[in-house]
RNA sequence: GGGUCGAUAGCUCAGUCGGUAGAGCAGCGGACUUUUAAUCCGUUGGUCGCGAGUUCGAAUCUCGCUCGACCCA
């Protein structure tokens, strides 16, 4: 910055701002009001971890200089001495200043410093006769003023809008959010843990796709002007990733952003983050079990225990999940249905109509049921559950299966009424490829807007050759909103989408 | 896209039957040298989301719009 126009007092419709920003001004007048040349030398969190145990005489006697930092969150004084509680990354420390320790100018000066403002103590650690672990301050700096101020101390950020546009205040004033978020953090660095152990590759393959494909979804469109090209925001890596094990990378995975053009609820958001990996000579039998593992592992290292609660439930992530076909799905909920009846079309389609359920009346028995599957019971699988064998007129990417022709060596994982995870054995005949490719683009001619564009240099990688592989994406947005207890996808994504304010 | 609920001071919230706007926190002034959402006294602060309508009079009733939450599609 070269410019050394000192900036004037702004009019502003708030009396509270209007305060602070003469307070800053006065700063100015008085030298540098942003200085960086102070030296934090101690996390709040590290010195009760350290010395938190330590009784007064012990601490008198050691003299433990410190220097902190952080932003002012409660601040009470009291003539000649104040209490003040700064907050930092790992958390909070007391201040103590009185005119004894600090001088009776910078106690004043303190006085009128404000919540929120970002200060430098630097002093000796004590403890205060109810036993805090506190900083004896001998200097205070400001080093940042804050401006405005900040939500009511005691009650926090509540109003849910404000805590998403604006997800700094949220994190500065709600201690549960801020743990959602490190938790996300570690439930990440767990799962890269778990496939790095397991002699993974981490890739990143394009997020910005010519031809979308790995998933039936609406993409993002955009335009790349030096090509003159129409671009799309990748719905799924899919079919990168199997490139990569065309190329030999036969254990890989990859933790990014899909975009899909869709509406928001408490489940989606218009870009999520998606977990995807391929084993080449595994199937979809094999997934079941690793992810089983994956889920237990990552719970029992970030919260300790695969017993969890989510929203008022009992859950045990340690116990087998359940692995049912989608007719015994409807019939766990429903017994009063038999196998013949759900493997009978008409039968089928006049329950969908008596649920007024969204279907297709030209698909196929598998398609059919999948649609009562997920009018009947989806919501209702609470505790871990596979669902296998879909239908393969859905399953565009997936290997039939040898004994039935009309069903795939595919699964989705439900928890807690939500899909999780979807796997299956991959396709790898690429003639077969060739043909579904073409079956999805005359879907797409008829108007299915989500149905998958032909992808031709996906077929010629298949026809190289891909070894039997087998496949999964997790969403690890739904995945830490079942870890973290959380009932929206927005509470789980630091900065979900809005509609523009 | 449809339904329900919501939007009042910087924040958290009251606001009766339609009668001209309230509290706490924060701020400002004062008291206070071990407080814990400090306390006590005084005090400033409002486009009642936006726009129409009804009415002598609207935060309040009606309609439309914007934004959000939840449910449904």
């Amino acid at each position: 910055m070269t410019t050394e126009t000192i900036p004037t007092v702004a009019a502003d419709d708030n009396q509270i701002i209007t305060e602070r920003r003469n307070k800053l001004a006065a700063i100015r007048a008085a030298g540098v009001a942003f200085p960086n040349d102070f030296e934090r030398k101690n996390l709040a969190q590290t010195l009760h971890d350290q010395y938190g145990e330590k009784t007064h005489d012990e601490l008198e006697a050691l003299q433990i200089k410190v220097a902190v930092a952080g932003r002012m969150m409660l601040k009470r004084v009291m003539g000649k001495a104040s209490f003040a509680t700064l907050q930092d990354m790992s958390g909070r420390v007391q201040l103590f200043l009185s005119n004894d320790g600090v001088g009776e100018a910078e106690h004043t000066a303190f006085k009128h410093y404000d919540l929120g403002d970002i200060l430098g103590a630097v002093g000796v650690l004590f403890k205060t006769k109810t036993n805090e672990l506190s900083v004896r301050v001998s200097q205070v700096r400001m080093l940042t003023k804050s401006l405005r101020p900040l939500p009511e101390k005691f009650h926090g950020l509540a109003d849910q809008e404000q805590k998403y546009r604006q997800r700094y205040l949220d994190l500065i004033t709600n201690q549960d959010a801020r743990e959602v978020f490190k938790k996300r953090t570690k439930i990440i660095q767990a799962i890269r843990d778990f496939f790095i152990r397991h002699d993974y590759m981490e890739v990143e393959t394009p997020m910005m796709h010519s031809i979308p494909g790995g998933a039936s979804a609406k993409p993002f469109e955009t335009h790349h002007n030096a090509l003159d090209m129409k671009m799309y925001l990748r719905i799924a890596p899919e079919l990168y990733l199997k490139r990569l094990v065309v190329g030999g990378f036969e254990k890989v995975f990859e933790i990014n952003r899909n975009f899909r053009n869709e509406g928001l609820s408490t489940r989606h958001n218009p870009e999520f983050t998606m977990l995807e990996f391929y084993e080449a000579y595994r199937d979809y039998r094999y997934l079941m079990d690793f992810s089983e593992t994956l889920i237990r592992e990552v719970a029992q290292k970030v919260l300790g225990t695969t017993l969890i609660s989510y929203q008022g439930k009992e859950l045990d992530l340690g116990k087998p999940f359940h692995r049912l076909t989608m007719v015994q799905a409807v019939q766990k909920y429903h017994p009063q249905f038999s196998d013949a009846q759900l493997n009978d079309r008409d039968f089928v389609i006049n329950q969908l109509k008596d649920l007024k359920a969204k279907h297709r009346p030209t698909d196929g028995l598998g398609g059919l049921q999948l649609s009562l599957f997920e009018e009947l019971a989806e919501t209702k699988l609470f505790e871990p559950t596979f669902i296998i064998d879909y239908p393969v007129e859905v399953s565009p990417l997936a290997r039939s299966s040898d004994s039935n022709p009309q069903i795939t060596e595919r699964f989705e994982l439900f928890v807690v009424g939500r899909e999780l995870a979807n796997g299956f054995s991959e396709l790898n005949d690429a003639e077969d490829q060739a043909a579904r490719f073409d079956a999805q683009v005359l879907a797409k001619d008829a108007g299915d807007e989500e149905a998958m564009f032909k992808d031709n240099d996906y077929v010629r990688a298949l026809e190289y050759g891909l070894p039997p592989t087998a496949g999964q994406g997790i969403g690890i947005d739904r995945l830490i909103m079942l870890l973290t207890d959380s009932a929206s996808i927005r509470d789980v994504i630091l900065f979900p989408h809005m509609r523009a304010e």
